[in-house]
DNA sequence: TGACTGACAGATATTGAAATCTGTCATCAC
DNA sequence: GTGATGACAGATTTCAATATCTGTCAGTCA
């Protein structure tokens, strides 16, 4: 029943988010993964060590697409205050449009990313670093005066957590969102930026 | 059974917190707070409507109890920019001192907040006003520069989020906390703070 | 030989019957 | 008349038997 496929991990974790999408998290087994692939679960076993792993790799995929145009963002050669703050803003866009395009799915990645959290931890660690990688920039630039960039980088994450960190996306819904999230960012900017000469 | 004393609510919510304490939150019934005053469940419901009332209570109590120390400092005739800063900490240092002390309560004071979100939102409103007031003076005693005071003080509150709601408790443990605050409250002062002359 | 299978043990989840709880109210005691 | 009671209906929770799942491994097939 395997016609000519080879069973690599790459459509394990592909039938894998297909189970979670339609039966979510709680509901989703491995056996269940197998019976979509046609296979065997133990054939499963043989590329996936245990359930939780299995688990953590979706997460690490789904962390990596939310990392990806950020990245391109954080490198861009934009002036370091507007790259700032066009990155904190895209940050939050993709939260906010995973949760409202589809909520299900995003409580799902949000309790697998739970169980994941040294996965998390590192995604978050290398969020950080490109915030903390504009942040060296605008201090070269003269746009930013920071003492430690790393620390205030992690200080920039921290203080905007409340907008996309997803424990916090009940509150999203606010009708003055927007109007936070710019009094966030004036203040953020305004507390980095170089006094004027 | 009575003895002489009569049924107020005060007595009530006392042996409520008291059932929460042993019990835990999934395990409190009415029926056990009115075991504890030695009375029948019905008199219960002579002073709350519904358990849902009666467990708001108990949380709009402990919430009182949050903001009390708080509104001293706020009312405080230090300069805004110390007050700002002290008012934060006391803020974080409640909040930690609570998890710190008893978890299981805490956790169960974070549940019955959410249960209670309209009275959270009350509360929430509240401190965002005393962080309002604070940045008012230190707007008149020229120390601070803000284009609209309630504005700025909700984006304090959002800012500082991270280290004061119960969501991120889990991450209260860091060995960095202390770091992190510090380069937080750093930044959010120097971007209230007005120009020198 | 090496990817896959399927039966198995122990862990976890489901289910439905029984117990308990919530909220109401007619009644009682003072 | 005020404030408390306790029995009640319907909703919710518990508990234990039953079913399913996880992870392993000896054996199959190409």
């Amino acid at each position: 029943m395997n016609d000519t496929l080879v069973l690599t991990p790459e459509r394990i974790l592909e039938a894998t988010e297909e189970v979670l999408r339609r039966y979510g998290l709680a509901k989703a087994t491995v056996v269940d993964v197998a019976r979509a692939l046609d296979v065997s679960h133990g054939s499963v076993y043989r590329h996936f060590p245990s359930k939780a792993s299995l688990r953590e790799a979706v997460a690490k995929r789904w962390l990596d697409r939310v990392n990806a145009p950020l990245q391109k963002v954080a490198e861009s050669s934009a002036p370091a205050p507007a790259r700032l703050e066009r990155w904190l803003r895209t940050m939050i866009a993709i939260k906010h449009k995973k949760v409202a395009e589809d909520p299900e799915m995003f409580e799902t990645y949000l309790m697998l990313a739970q169980e994941a959290c040294k996965v998390v931890r590192a995604h978050k660690d290398g969020l950080v670093e490109q915030i903390a990688q504009i942040l060296s920039d605008g201090v070269k630039q003269g746009a930013f005066q920071v003492d430690d960039v790393k620390t205030s980088a992690r200080a920039v994450f921290d203080a905007t957590v409340r907008f996309h960190h997803p424990a916090h996306s009940d509150e999203w819904r606010d009708p003055q969102l927007a109007e936070r999230i710019d009094a966030m960012l004036a203040l953020l900017l305004r507390g980095l930026e170089a006094p004027r000469r």
